[in-house]
DNA sequence: TGGGTGACCATAG
DNA sequence: ACTATGGCCACCC
């Protein structure tokens, strides 16, 4: 249907979801990877992350984190203390660069913004 | 065109 | 606990 520009990038799909996480909550790559579809791995996500610093529109990459709730990209936001920090301004306790409570802050977009 | 890369994930020892 | 390895696949030379 008049899908003139249908044919984004990968990385503005992860982005999308991204900036879709509530304040005070965490996903992981993987989630977001099997939300876009099936066929899409966690690592690209992890990638499309790096270039999100570049983003005009500011991408909460420090809500993402791995399925262990550790802060992988941390060194990624230009210090390694950043992605703890913002994290910690929304209220998420960080320890040892591993996300406090993860269970109960992950928020799944699948579950959240409904099965696809 | 093709190879290198990556903020992951799973498994093995 | 740790390191090693394979798979994954969009993006950038």
């Amino acid at each position: 249907m008049a899908d003139t520009q249908k044919h984004q990038s990968f990385f503005e799909d992860v982005y999308a979801v991204t900036r879709l996480i509530p304040k005070g909550r965490v996903t992981s790559y993987g989630a977001i990877a099997r939300y876009l579809g099936t066929g899409k791995s966690s690592r690209m996500v992890g990638w499309a992350m790096n270039n999100a610093g570049s983003q005009k529109p500011k991408v909460p990459a420090h809500r993402v984190v791995n399925r262990n709730g550790l802060l992988t990209g941390k060194h990624n936001f230009g210090h390694p203390d950043m992605m703890k920090q913002l994290l910690e301004k929304e209220g998420i306790k960080v320890v040892k660069d591993k996300v406090k409570n993860f269970d109960k802050l992950y928020w799944d977009p699948m579950k959240e913004l409904g099965l696809d």
